[in-house]
DNA sequence: CGTCCGATCTGGACAATGCTTAGATAGCAG
DNA sequence: CTGCTATCTAAGCATTGTCCAGATCGGACG
């Protein structure tokens, strides 16, 4: 909300005597992301990489997983504020859906650590991660209200959140698969990444249609 | 060099100085995994499960990551059998998109850390996790060929592969979030775990249709 | 039957990690 | 200046993945 919501790593020089170290660790942390993948990023290689001691972040989170929380939720504004630009460059709110879609997959192809970390933090606590529906602007709620402003009067509020849990499972396991080097070829036949996201993305209605509407 | 490469086609009944440690070790880490979760799962604790030191396990697999493989193989035959078996439950061929979709997200909820480390030993390697699409009773092919099957003549291979995928990716979705604590009165609401799945599955259709055919 | 070789396992060691505790230091209120 | 609190450091602990030098067992060969 007061800070800027962009990923770039940048290496804030703020000469307090002992600076804002939280953000710092998750700039750290992100930049880290970015450059070695979710496998480099131990407690210590952040406190590293912001300069201070092995044991100066946990005056600032309880754990390491709550640091990874943090990062998660900058990567969950980042999403919310991708999906934003995509909707308002839509022509027609029909086109939404797609566009949605086509954001959500894309930010994950372009940040695949920092998405990993987004959904792994959140694994371990059952619930749905921190930052992803917290808002008007997050992420999820953008696709139920996009699914409630398209609906017809008869459909009702549990059919929006049905829909929306479909549209967001879909994309997410697009996401999670799409890097796949078996697809590789696949991708080059329809010519690129994003016609092959389409593509898969458009097939969905030939999986609905096989199966019935409710039991 | 002596075995093959093939990552234990056959069931090699060598009963070496110790048993067939490999196996072992195998089912050791499958039993951590069902009772503490992934993150018990350390190459040290296998080794303490089967009885043997911290350094046995190398004389079997090159690292960790090779016995997570098997582990991984396992657990896509085992799901690859569970679908097999609801396709033969299912009274008409309609019904088997279905049925695939219930007992795969089913088979994740019945065993969720064997799920995860299916799917993350192989995020790391950016290629479809083994066992997954290696034979034609493995998970994968199953869906693609019901597909096939229920395809008309005008369906290209493509349409089909591209079909496959993107059930296959809100399937992969869905198991990995039907699991959070905020969709509990959904489910509630719908009267279970099995009919919130269903219910979501069927507003695929919601989604699809939103979505032009082909750009 | 005995000898030897190689596959299998052990014990110990190393660096790295998450985390804790005790102590140092800086900024600020009085 | 004095004292308090938040912040940071140093050192240490248990655990992890991995490697290495030997011990040991099984089976092939003579």
């Amino acid at each position: 909300m007061m800070q800027p919501m962009t990923l770039e790593a940048i290496t804030d020089p703020r000469p307090y005597h002992h600076g804002d170290l939280r953000r710092a660790l998750v700039d750290a942390a992100a930049r880290i992301l970015e450059r070695e993948g979710p496998s480099a990023l131990s407690l210590r290689a952040v406190a590293r990489e912001a300069g201070v001691s092995p044991a100066a972040p946990y005056h600032h989170f309880k754990d390491k997983g709550e640091l990874l929380d943090a990062v998660a939720h900058v990567g969950w504004d980042a999403l919310g504020e991708a999906m934003n630009q995509a909707v308002a460059n839509a022509r027609d709110v029909h086109e939404h859906m797609t566009e949605l879609g086509v954001a959500y997959v894309c930010f994950s192809q372009r940040h695949p650590a920092l998405y990993r970390v987004m959904y792994d933090c959140s694994r371990d606590r059952d619930s749905l991660p921190e930052g992803m529906a917290d808002n008007d602007d997050s992420a999820y709620c953008m696709v139920r209200e996009t699914f409630r402003k398209s609906a017809g009067p008869d459909v009702t509020d549990l059919d929006v959140e049905l829909a929306t849990i479909a549209a967001w499972c879909t994309a997410h396991g697009l996401a999670e698969m799409s890097g796949f080097a078996q697809f590789a070829p696949l991708k080059r036949a329809l010519g690129g990444d994003e016609a092959f996201l389409r593509g898969v993305l458009s097939h969905l209605g030939a999986f609905a249609r096989r199966i019935p509407p409710q039991a």
